[in-house]
DNA sequence: ATCCTACAATGGACAATGTCTAAGTCAAGC
DNA sequence: GCTTGACTTAGACATTGTCCATTGTAGGAT
């Protein structure tokens, strides 16, 4: 079952139908969802579900950190239930597809404190960009 | 005078009223603008700049290089004008103040080519999160 | 200096994404 | 099985960005 639905349950979640249809739906192999299209499966399992819950449901997720907003084009922003292993991500500039990535180093380190204008530094994100496969060849 | 219009004009950019006033509020002081900014800010130099004008002028310039988009949150695209030294990001996630900074290290060359899935690799966004003084004093 | 024409600007409709609210519904504890 | 407050709903609204038909104009040609 899904790892995701037995934390929320942990923190005091009230279990509801549309709660545990969309984090079966994150929980699902697809990975990288748009809110929309969130919805749209979530449809397929509970037709009554509205747009409002899956954007409220989904926010409540991020804020409990289980599961991750990534920010990756103009379009809209896409979510990430693998909020528990750090990685970063490698986006396609021309499909939009995403791959998680593991680069070595650290970024944050990297980061020296005379260039941290007495910023908190709290988190780094690292997004490469290039074209995937069919794409390069399609070019 | 205005670098980026110098070179737009030497890349046979036909030089109007409104490109003008969009580099010269690009070229200012105020960096990471978004897109409604600029128009806000041509509109008190050329009041009948339409937002349409400002959105493809910011568009072209994109295309051709000479400024970059910084896609930062769930809010407007910004535009900075430093697109010709390389670098990264530093960004408030109360007020989204923007700090251009230029961390050690080369993220490029952290992704080793099994992490690459065959993709081509063209590019590398570092973005760092945190609280800039004045919002970390206010929490 | 004036004219032409392709390129640019305009403004308003439209699209995509996300947020809010008021009213109804329901999970979970008693 | 009640009660209660958190949850859901539908749809209006807000923000950001794009498109298109029309009007205007920069810059070369005459």
């Amino acid at each position: 079952m899904s790892d995701l639905l037995e934390r929320l349950r942990g923190r005091g979640w009230r279990m509801t139908a549309q709660r545990r249809v969309v984090a079966e739906v994150l929980d699902g192999d697809h990975v990288h969802l748009t809110a929309d299209e969130v919805h749209a499966r979530a449809v397929d399992k509970l037709p009554e579900i509205s747009r409002a819950t899956v954007y409220n449901t989904l926010g409540e997720m991020v804020s409990l950190g289980e599961v991750l907003e990534v920010s990756t084009d103009r379009r809209a922003k896409r979510y990430d239930p693998n909020a528990h292993r750090p990685h970063h991500h490698l986006i396609c500039g021309r499909c939009g597809a995403i791959r998680d990535v593991h680069p070595a180093g650290n970024p944050l380190a990297d980061l020296p404190a005379e260039e941290r204008y007495g910023f908190t530094v709290s988190g780094v994100e690292v997004t490469y960009r290039g074209l995937c496969p069919s794409c390069a060849a399609a070019a």
